[in-house]
Parts: C-alpha cells; sequence; structure tokens
RNA sequence: AGCGGGGUAGAGGAGAGGUACCUCGGGAGGCUCAUAACCUCCAGACCCCGGUUCGAUUCCGGGCCCCGCAACCA
C-alpha cells in the first residue's frame, strides 16, 4: 500500500493586540475542516496556528496597561488558546507563539539566510513624526502630507538607520509564481496580487530600533535592532516544522495557507519572497477568505456591533457554530452576519433540517425495526470542492439529501403504510436509515461529534435525545 | 490618480446566450412519524442607456451607485 502524502495547512497567526475576532474562528475552523477531512482520507496531517506576538502596538498595549510585555501577551495567548477546543478543533493542532524560543532562533536563521544572499542591507530610512501627536506616521494616516489632527503643524522628517528587505529583487520570480493558476484562490485574488507585483515593489524596512521599540526577535550580530513584525511572524510557517535543524521540514512544507484579504500582499507576496530568498520551498497553495461584516458594517468596538466566538459558542453550542461559519460565511466573499440571520440559519437548518429528520427517521427505526440496519462505510464526498475550499458547496449537497429525505417521507407515508403492510414499510426505513448514514458520514469533517452521535444511534437503532436545541427567543 | 470586485423577488445568496434557482419572510392547502416540526401550491426580481445577436438579465461599450486595495497599518 502506497502511503499517501502528507497534509499541511496552516492559519494566519492573529495578532494579539485584541480578543480573538471572529474572523479568524472561522479562518481556524476551515483549516480544521480541511484537515480532518485529509485526516479521514487517510494523509498525515499537520495543522497549524498560534499567535503574533511582537511589535509596537503589542508593545504599547502591555505599557497602557501597566503590565510587563511578557506577562501581557502570555495573558493574551490563553486567550487565544482556550478559543481551540471551544471550536471543536482537531486536539493534535500545534500552536505556536512567536515568543517561543525555537521560533525566535528560527527567525533569526531566516534572516542569516537572506542576508548572506544580500537581500538585507542597511539603509537610511525616512519616518514622519507629527510632534502635535508626538508619534510616528505612516503615509496613509497623513491626509495631503499632514496630520489630520494637527493640520497646522508641519510633518517632521526624521532620518533612521533601518535594515531593508530586497523586495524588489523579487519581482520576476513573483510573478512566474503566479503563473500557477491556483497558487492563490480564488482567482480574483490572484489577479490582485499580480497586478500589484506588476507595478512594481519597493524593498521595506524590515527592523526597527532596540531604543525606540525593543520588543522583537534580536537582529543576529546587531545589538541595536530588532526585527518588524512580519519579519519574524512569517517565519512561524516553517519554524513549527522543526526548522532549520529539519532542513527537509520534518516532510511538511511547502503547505496550504489560509489568510485574510488583509493578509493577501504579506502572505502571497512578502512572505513568498522570503522563501525565495533563503532558498527555502515556496507555499502550496495561499486561500484568501473575505470579511465578515455585522449589520452592513465593520465590527467595532465603537459601533457595538461586535460578534465574538466565544459568544457563538456560547449561544448555539461548538457544533453548531462550526456549522454556522463553514456553510453560511462565504468562502470569499465578505458576508454580514446578524444575530437575527444566525437564528435563522440555525433553526431553519439545524433544528427543524438535520435535527428534526434525525428524530422522525431514528424513532420510525427504533418503533419499526427488529434490529438495527447494516450499514456500509461511504465516503461520497465532493474531494473536489473541498480542496477548492468549497465548504459551502460540499455542505449545500448534504442539506439538499435531507430536503429530499423530508420529501419522502412525506410522500411514501412509512408511518402509515407500517400499519396495512409492515414488510414494506420496514424496507422503506431501512433506505431512510441509509440515507441519514450516508448524511452523517458526510459531516464527519464539518461537525464531527454530530456525526457521531447520529452513527451512534443507528448503530444502536435508537432514536438520540434532540441533537439542537430549539433557541426560546 | 491607479488597480480589483460588485449591483438578481421584502431580506440574504446562486446562476446561465433561449421556461431565472435556493433559504428566510408573506398567502393558501396537506400530513401527523418527528424538536408547533415536515410536504405541496401561489404572489414577488435580473440598476440605466446603447451595441453584438434570430434572441441578453447573461457578451461588449458607456453611465449611475456601492465595496475592497492604495505598501511598511500584523
Amino acid at each position: 500500500m502506497t502511503s499517501k502524502t502528507p497534509k499541511y495547512i496552516t492559519t494566519t497567526l492573529p495578532y494579539v493586540n485584541s480578543s480573538p475576532h471572529i474572523g479568524f474562528a472561522t479562518e481556524l475552523v476551515r483549516a480544521d475542516a480541511y484537515a480532518r477531512y485529509f485526516k479521514l482520507m487517510g494523509h498525515p496531517v499537520f495543522l497549524n496556528t498560534g499567535t503574533d506576538e511582537h511589535g509596537q502596538k503589542i508593545y504599547d498595549k502591555a505599557q497602557e496597561a501597566g503590565k510587563d510585555t511578557q506577562v501581557f501577551v502570555d495573558e493574551l495567548a490563553e486567550e487565544f488558546k482556550k478559543l481551540l477546543p471551544e471550536l471543536g478543533i482537531l486536539p493534535e493542532a500545534n500552536f505556536v507563539r512567536t515568543t517561543d524560543e525555537h521560533h525566535k532562533l528560527a527567525a533569526q536563521e531566516m534572516w542569516r539566510r537572506c542576508k548572506e544572499k544580500g537581500d538585507i542591507y542597511k539603509a537610511t530610512h525616512a519616518v514622519k513624526y507629527c510632534k502635535g501627536c508626538e508619534l510616528e506616521k505612516t503615509d496613509s494616516e497623513l491626509d495631503h502630507g499632514k496630520c489630520p489632527l494637527h493640520t497646522n503643524n508641519e510633518i517632521e522628517v526624521r532620518e533612521e538607520e533601518n535594515y531593508f528587505f530586497r523586495f524588489s529583487k523579487y519581482q520576476q520570480a513573483l510573478l512566474a509564481l503566479y503563473e500557477q493558476t491556483d497558487f492563490v484562490v480564488p482567482d480574483f485574488r490572484l489577479v490582485e496580487i499580480r497586478k500589484f507585483v506588476e507595478g512594481g515593489l519597493q524593498d521595506f524596512s524590515v527592523s526597527r530600533l532596540k531604543t525606540k521599540m525593543a520588543w522583537g526577535v534580536p537582529v543576529p550580530d546587531d545589538e541595536e535592532h530588532v526585527m518588524y513584525v512580519w519579519f519574524d511572524a512569517l517565519t512561524n510557517y516553517i519554524s513549527v516544522t522543526g526548522w532549520p535543524e529539519k532542513e527537509d521540514f520534518g516532510g511538511w512544507w511547502p503547505g496550504v495557507q489560509l489568510a485574510g484579504k488583509d493578509n493577501l500582499r504579506q502572505q502571497s507576496a512578502i512572505w513568498q519572497a522570503m522563501l525565495l530568498s533563503a532558498e527555502l520551498p515556496t507555499s502550496t497553495q495561499i486561500f484568501i477568505g473575505g470579511f465578515i461584516n455585522s449589520g452592513g458594517q465593520k465590527m467595532s468596538k465603537s459601533l457595538g456591533n461586535v460578534i465574538s466566538p466565544y459568544e457563538l459558542t456560547a449561544r448555539y453550542g461548538t457544533e453548531a457554530t462550526r456549522y454556522l461559519l463553514l456553510r453560511h460565511v462565504h468562502p470569499f466573499e465578505d458576508t454580514d452576519i446578524t444575530w437575527e440571520r444566525l437564528d435563522e440559519w440555525y433553526t431553519a437548518n439545524l433544528v427543524n433540517g438535520l435535527g428534526n429528520l434525525t428524530a422522525r427517521i431514528m424513532k420510525m427505526a427504533e418503533t419499526h425495526l427488529e434490529a438495527p440496519v447494516d450499514t456500509e462505510e461511504v465516503t461520497s464526498m465532493d474531494t473536489q470542492a473541498l480542496e477548492r475550499f468549497q465548504f459551502q458547496s460540499v455542505l449545500d449537497g448534504v442539506w439538499n439529501a435531507i430536503g429530499q429525505m423530508d420529501e419522502y417521507i412525506t410522500e411514501n407515508e412509512p408511518f402509515k403504510v407500517v400499519k396495512e403492510d409492515k414488510a414494506a414499510a420496514q424496507e422503506m426505513i431501512i433506505k431512510l436509515v441509509k440515507d441519514l448514514h450516508e448524511v452523517a458520514e458526510s459531516l464527519v469533517a464539518f461537525m464531527p461529534e454530530t456525526a457521531a452521535v447520529i452513527l451512534a444511534a443507528i448503530k444502536d437503532n435508537k432514536k438520540p435525545e434532540n441533537l439542537f436545541v430549539r433557541i426560546e427567543s
């Protein structure tokens, strides 16, 4: 028997300057469903996630909170880590923190390799500073070269020495990478990044002066600088495989990456250029998801429309939360979510759909069948769709089957037939149980607990407790 | 500036050169195995203006409107 190819899948590491976002939860659940699916198919699977913990913003937040930075990130990392069991993520999933010692060593090794290649160099960097805010400003924060808050003050330009990454050198190599038409999915994101790279690349700063901000991985052989957070964070995808000690990444890399659309550039251009520079294999594929909005607007604390993953699991439970995120959040486009809509999806499809159908079939089976139905293991999943991250369409197929089964019961009325022709009715019920079995098997990667409950019920020929509790409105 | 995406029933989504589909909601009926669930039927839509075509909502051009990205912001 030939052994199946190893599958590596990773989320982007969320930056821990605030609580876990529903967007990250979605990414995590998708990665998990993908990993579970390949695990079922017999592939060795490595599922990676974790937290990105360096940089100015985190340093500032810790200062604000009056806490030691390490203590501060330790607390936040815990909050993110707790999310995994909450969302039913595979227990063997890897959780990396960019403050882990091994990760920091790997980031430094990455730096050394890029530097040896001549792709990291020192240059003077113009920093724009607003005296009014007493803060450095990026171009996007400025309006016509002025600070929007202090329009009378001129912006002061300060010269600063930084290390730069020779991003511009990789324009052609990146474009060659994008020839692989499914390198970035969906295709319109591939077009977007290609256009960006075609437009020309500028080298960017990859270090910060330690005197200004020491919360970063130290630059090798230079006491005065720490790495800019991107450079260090991106390396996590390979540091978790045991690189650089394991030059072959333990067989896991290259792998599949998930990211939000705000991360398109970092993942599909910057990170790939870093890998090319270090002469390491580039990613296999990058899946770019949309954003989740609420009530037509971005979720924000000031608007009060934030829906946290913990609120979802509190209201619907782990399994239903997975279902909602996988089927009703569009894999590529932005999705608008409100509690009203979530309740609707939950009630219509889980309570009235899957839950009710399971109850009606298993009640008939329990009452009218003498023995459990013999079922065969079938894996009739739409593999192509799953490999393209089309979670929705796979689940649509399952719910289509559920609808057909409800129809079948109404049309054929086994509950009525049983009074005159028991054998005929039993045959119908057996067919239904087999169909239900198939539905449960198709759900294993998406809703593992629910699938297990249904499969057990079929095996015991017993109606289970209600699968989904009706929400009181 | 530029780049990219989009405007389909009351709401949210899918779709295709030729009877426009799904979910929720509205109306009528049916059933009683099931979690007041389930099934059937009905009403209701392709932003505007040109072009290509026997025929476009679908392709092309223009307009109006919306939304991302616009680099060191993870």
